[in-house]
DNA sequence: GGAGTGACTCGGT
DNA sequence: CACCGAGCCACTC
């Protein structure tokens, strides 16, 4: 028998990109941040997947997700690298060596915004 | 269906 | 700090 809650289940991967959209301009969030506020804990190393998969159409702020080290996790000098750099740079967020201020930086999102946000 | 792979993390050295 | 190893999970051959 079908579900009547009208609510369909929301795969990892869309949860994880709900979460990313939610992150707010001039802030960062690391991976397992990210997982875990979307409640899906141990799946820090899924949100990078999770990413590369995602379709440009959804523009999410991918460069706002960072390691938990709060560096950058491309290769240094790689194009991706550069590119998050700059991006994050236009967004007023200080960035040396990839290496960023998490203490000043990080995303921290107040439980009425997740659940008011997010279908879970 | 098992082995390999990552934009990860944490604890120990 | 930096490097290493083990734990982790979905995805792709």
């Amino acid at each position: 028998m079908p579900d009547t809650t009208g609510s369909p289940p929301l795969s990892p991967k869309m949860r994880i990109w709900q979460v990313v959209a939610l992150i707010p301009h001039g802030k960062v969030c690391s991976y397992g941040q990210i997982a875990d506020y979307a409640g899906l804990p141990r799946y820090a190393r899924y949100v990078s997947t999770a990413l590369k998969q995602a379709p440009q159409s959804l523009q999410l702020p991918w460069h706002r997700v960072i390691n938990a080290q709060g560096k950058i996790a491309f290769p240094p000098h790689s194009a991706a690298f550069r590119e998050q750099c700059s991006r994050l740079r236009n967004e007023g967020i200080t960035v040396n060596q990839g290496r960023i201020a998490l203490s000043e930086c990080q995303w921290h999102p107040d439980l009425a915004t997740l659940v008011l946000s997010l279908p879970f």
